[in-house]
DNA sequence: CGGTGGATTGAGTGGCGTCAACCTGAGTGG
DNA sequence: CCACTCAGGTTGACGCCACTCAATCCACCG
């Protein structure tokens, strides 16, 4: 059974043996974060990156007043802090958004990587290229979209990335975070993603309940949300 | 005399003499364009990047209903869709601000980079992640500040930007951009950029006459915006 | 059974959007 | 040399989306 990053690799072009191989030995410690624990401090300069095996995170940047901006999150599979191997220092936090396991990645192994895997190389700056495209896709939704098309566009969203990694239950996925977080993460109070949360399930596109999202009608949510998901680059090509 | 490139490169870390080299002969062809006119189009897959060697550009994404949004804004030495290398299809587009001297590079030469001159690649990685890194900057500023305060983080940041590649004149800088583009960028509107152009010259923090901007107080324009530019990476170290 | 985190609801407010008019300067042509 | 045009900047009136404050409800748990 491959890791859930080889499949989100995979996904995006295909991984030779050996790179297979290097990609599921590079972990050299496992740690567990509990929900609210900082996984990587703002200003750290890690010796290691970061991929989240198990659990949901997010990337934080607090301010002075105490709110705090979340930029990203991320499921299963994703490589949290791949950036800091090059980017010095930490220019935010990343935080457990539920228990979390966390697979340490030295950077020395990723330098190794770097010089002697050069399409892996490639694949792994390509994971960080669809962070980047998935940063621009929020700009637009904050930008030009109404409360109801951001929480929409940030559901379908993460309901395909949860499909790559086999995170999808049918149209339903477990969504263990708080509206605190969301509100957080849309740049809205925790009381009006509360109000949008009431209006798609009124308008019968999700069903949401606990931690549970299920999509009833991904065409009307996909509408209402302008959801392209060109940006994923879903497709298998070579790279 | 160094490309803009090479310039803004050796701002976070040395290139050797090869690599230099190897920089400044990657262009196959100059193209120029015209104000207005696309660079890049959405949906496109370009078998080069292009260099922006001369005038501003952006990255635009224009909506069903004919808004458009500008997710980055991109200055001489940028490399303004060296993403389009790995990620394909582009999904939005290049514009030109003004007129645009634009260098093509293969990504035939992009790939012979990645396969004999890591450390040049890690480079190339390193100004997609920048690239990201503002995304996530532009992401904090939507969600947290107000319309001024989005409005001086900009300048802020284009300010330090533009004395990397050497295109500041003491605090002053050409800023050619109509306040509609801004409008696009900040996720407001024409007629509230208007208003909040004039809150921050009364305020006395900046003069702005035509297309030139000054800043007459950096400190009180960088805590408006509460402007840290650690993110920009901006100090050389080995990567 | 009280405590606690999270979800929900209501009332009142304000920042920013829209619409629409007007101003200004640069370029153009008669 | 002036009328005209046009893009971009500026101003005012008015409305709405989303914010804040504050209370209440609910489920879970020690």
């Amino acid at each position: 059974m491959p890791s859930p990053l080889v499949l989100k690799l995979q996904q995006r072009d295909l991984l030779s043996e050996e790179e297979q191989r290097v990609l599921e030995a590079a972990g050299a410690a496992v740690k567990q974060f509990q929900p609210g624990q900082i996984i990587v401090h703002e200003g750290d300069e890690p010796i290691w990156s970061c991929l989240l095996t198990k659990g949901w995170a997010a990337r934080s940047k607090s301010l002075a007043d105490g709110r705090r901006a979340i930029t990203a999150i991320h499921v299963m599979g994703d490589f949290v802090d791949l950036q800091s191997f090059l980017l010095k220092p930490m220019d935010h936090s990343v935080v457990a958004l539920t228990g979390c396991t966390i697979s340490l990645v030295p950077h020395e192994t990723l330098q190794a990587i770097s010089e002697r895997l050069p399409h892996l190389t490639r694949m792994l700056w390509l994971s960080t290229l669809i962070d980047a495209a998935i940063h621009r896709e929020w700009l637009v939704a904050r930008g030009q979209l109404p409360a109801a098309g951001q929480l929409a566009h940030l559901l379908c969203e993460l309901y395909l990335r949860l499909q790559v990694v086999g995170q999808t239950d049918g149209w339903a996925f477990a969504f263990p975070v708080t509206q605190a977080v969301l509100a957080d993460a849309l740049g809205l109070s925790a009381v009006h993603v509360n109000r949008t949360v009431q209006e798609l399930r009124r308008s019968g596109a999700i069903r949401w309940a606990g931690a549970k999202v299920t999509i009833q009608d991904w065409d009307g949510l996909a509408a209402v949300a302008r959801f392209d998901p060109t940006y994923l680059n879903l497709t298998s090509r070579s790279r």
